[in-house]
DNA sequence: TTGCGATAGTTATAGCCTATAACACTCTAG
DNA sequence: CTAGAGTGTTATAGGCTATAACTATCGCAA
């Protein structure tokens, strides 16, 4: 592939790799990371399938692109959130906030993350980075709100337990197993993150 | 499609059909629902694909009969947990246990349930039916250790509660999301089951 | 300014999959 | 013992990913 980083010639390829980098979200929205499909991404710019493999290796390899996409998104999401305040209270508030409006604004966005996963795919090294990034500003503000031994310890489980039960309800909410049943996402959001902040 | 539900002819249906289900299920604990493939599944048959056609009408009602398969077996393993004693916090622990066995022996099958749906796809109203049947227990359970007035909608709080961070836990680990993660899924998930049960 | 080499696109093709159609065999029920 | 239902086949259409071989174009350097 291509070396230059500059010049015309990769200005207009990096502008092709962001709009297929669109369609794809648009496709991924409407039909799920399962409903991919290069060659319909390819016709709907214009052009035949095999010229997308001048940008990318293969149809994973631009999923790949997608989901450290997504982390470096949400990463980056929350991490303006925790840095709106500086009261370790109103951090995780802000945090867990960011976080459900980042879920369910894209739920497949979400759930290409957070989902199920594909068993025998491997995430690359830096997935799991952008994974630690992204629990980080929690555990920072949690770890602030505690005093005395083991803060370190005492912080991390429980910010797994926070993340572990907005999760479940975000996972729940974005699968759309909420809407036969009698139940307010955004209230039990709410209960979930204020259980935690209350122990 | 075939009407007649006795004789040889249709004892011998049933017995393909279930030996299809069979590697079915071994293609999605190896390859995900994504990896399904009915031609994959004729030739280990030693068939050829077009005549799986005669037991299922397309490949996508293949995977729905397996979801079905799931719910129902889900929920008869609820059930039975529950009926193996009458205390209702045990119930409560004894449906929770079978429900994280149930979810850690087979991840996919748990996350064809519960994980990623695919968008536009809608599940049969059997679906909706029987997660209805493995919520029930919990919520009968959670019913009799409460007393005083609105016990109806509480019992549906709490259940929900309780029904998201158990899943929580079981859908991070079956994504195995705690693998890079010094986290203790069996731990986390006493630990959540707790959080209810005392509050 | 011109021409050469890198880049971007094309068509053709292989290979995998789902699905249907048309055909042949076999078994069972009457 | 035979007619028809049921089961399996091959052939084929059409979707997809991906590679190969070719052509056109663009931009940089001489």
């Amino acid at each position: 592939m291509p070396q230059p980083t500059d010049g015309p010639r990769a200005r207009y390829r990096e502008q092709v790799r962001t709009e297929v980098h669109d369609h794809a979200w648009a496709q991924i929205a409407e039909a799920g990371a399962s409903g991919l499909s290069l060659k319909a991404i390819a016709q709907q710019m214009g052009m035949t399938a095999p010229a997308l493999y001048r940008y990318f290796a293969s149809r994973d390899d631009l999923l790949t692109e997608l989901v450290l996409a997504a982390y470096r998104d949400l990463a980056e999401t929350v991490e303006a959130a925790a840095a709106r305040t500086g009261d370790p209270t109103r951090q995780v508030r802000a945090v867990s906030g960011a976080l459900r409006v980042w879920a369910v604004q894209a739920p497949q966005r979400y759930l290409l993350i957070y989902g199920t996963p594909v068993p025998g795919y491997t995430a690359p090294p830096e997935a799991t980075e952008l994974a630690q990034r992204i629990f980080a500003p929690l555990q920072s503000a949690l770890a602030a709100r505690l005093t005395g031994a083991r803060r370190e310890r005492r912080s991390f489980d429980l910010t797994v337990r926070l993340w572990t039960r907005l999760h479940g309800v975000l996972s729940l909410e974005a699968a759309g197993h909420f809407d036969t049943m009698d139940v307010e996402p955004a209230t039990l959001f709410a209960h979930e993150l204020a259980s935690v902040l209350e122990s």
